[in-house]
DNA sequence: CAGGATCCGAGCGGATACTG
DNA sequence: CAGTATCCGCTCGGATCCTG
């Protein structure tokens, strides 16, 4: 796809597309948990274990939500004591290479936008 | 960069990448605004008018939020009346790419998802 | 025209307690 | 182990009013 097309893209769709993947991956945990689940499949806590700081509560709705959208699958193994794994689906694969695309833009750009942060702080200041 | 360096990218530095970069566009409007301001400088309003529903607290704020992350400069012309205009810097425009994958990625997997969740709520009634 | 100040409701998300 | 239920604070964001 050209420039030019990638353009009129996200000048005419903008709106709609954006908001659509940011109501869906925008909120605190979601993508973190895609990527968390990326290639591999993981039980509850384990998960858990493995996001610092998320709450079985949020990491409960999500992957309900995630499940909804098709992007993870969750299998619960008729077991005492119960096991249930989550896995990304091939959908919930294809956000990987997006979510990386940005992830990458971060790490690249992270010092020289703190250092516009300090300089605008002291601006202020 | 390899699809492995990539998986060890994502898992590594999942936290911290994925949570800077939502910290700092995952809100409401400002990958909006960055798309809207893709390629031409524009004035408050007419800002405002291109992005429907958005308010001018919201559009003023994010503004102020993404000049002081050095992606978007803020001209003001001594004029009566006052004429401000925004502009996306060199930095700013590096991130129309990623969102553009995003965007493309949303647009998509949109129908499939939403079939899912169609699906989903069925099974739930 | 460009926005700051203020008020307010909705909902996101955390902490805790409880269950099959 | 894998959740659900409840409570509750806090922030996001909308509406409105006011100003240089």
């Amino acid at each position: 796809m050209s420039q030019y097309e990638k353009t009129c893209l996200i000048r005419a769709d903008a709106g709609r597309a954006i908001r659509a993947i940011l109501d869906r991956i925008g909120d605190k945990w979601t993508l973190l948990i895609v990527a968390t689940l990326h290639g591999r499949r993981m039980r509850f806590t384990e998960l858990q274990r493995h996001i610092p700081g998320i709450s079985q509560r949020m990491l409960s709705l999500n992957l309900r939500h995630l499940e909804r959208d098709g992007l993870v699958t969750r299998t619960a193994h008729a077991e005492v004591p119960p096991r249930v794994e989550y896995e990304l689906t091939e959908r919930g694969q294809t956000l990987i290479g997006p979510a990386v695309t940005l992830a990458e833009w971060a790490i690249e750009h992270n010092p020289d936008i703190a250092e516009s942060q300090q300089a605008y702080d002291a601006r202020q200041a």
